[in-house]
DNA sequence: ATTAATGCAAAGCTTTTGCATGCCA
DNA sequence: TGGCATGCAAAAGCTTTGCATTAAT
């Protein structure tokens, strides 16, 4: 399966790669909107990327999915439930876990949280 | 805000006590049927036991959320997308990263994913 | 008696799908 | 041209909510 080039798929892999934190359909739909495209559209879009491994997908707390290039050198962000401050890690703290689960259990974790949430230093009572 | 002891209350608990894996609302739904609740009345007692930190709440990978009790000694489990097979761990995985994250950065992950997916030693190609 | 929980039905959100049309290779 | 992408509207999950009723403290 090969994927057309076309206006959606275009604006679609901008917006991701220009942006730091994974975003949801909606978030796209609503930075785009100037460019009148359908959620449909950007749905489709977001699937046939996923199909081609382009991006990765994963699901914040409310259930709501989040989409993001899938490069190598990605960034892992901590967000304060509280105060909702952002601090942007400089490492991936999964590497630890993953490997691990890689040595002792020949598992390979394929899932892969680019935010965790949780409380800031400042937040804690 | 005190709860209070029902039905719904009673047998949401001990299905979910009686429950390896944390189950979805729908399921825990078939699983009492014979009970005769209604699934917003299910989704409600969820709802009360989050806010009392009764229980856990995480979302599968087609973002419908899983419920578990949030007890101390909880299980971990691998479960392979290709062949479906469970590794159940004796040790909470998330140790690691949440001690250095907490040591790095001040900050306190509360979001923890009982179960994890990837593939298994076989399915690896 | 007060307050919270339930049932039922309806509505809300996110995501998917059918079908006719339009666009890319 | 042939096949994939799009738009629109409708439908399909999952979850929440309003309101009247019932049950718990």
């Amino acid at each position: 399966m090969k994927l057309k080039r076309t206006k959606t798929r275009e604006l679609v892999y901008k917006e991701l790669k220009k942006s730091q934190l994974p975003l949801s359909a909606a978030q796209l739909f609503s930075n785009l909107e100037n460019a009148s495209l359908t959620l449909s559209s950007i749905y489709r879009t977001l699937n046939a990327y996923l199909k081609n491994n382009i991006i990765l997908k994963q699901t914040d707390s409310n259930g709501v999915s989040l989409y993001s290039l899938n490069k190598e050198e990605h960034k892992h962000f901590l967000i304060c439930k509280t105060c909702e401050s952002k601090i942007t890690l400089d490492y991936c703290p999964y590497h630890l876990i993953n490997e691990e689960l890689k040595t002792k259990h020949g598992f390979e974790i394929d899932e892969h949280n680019v935010v965790l949430y949780g409380t800031c230093k400042n937040c804690t009572d």
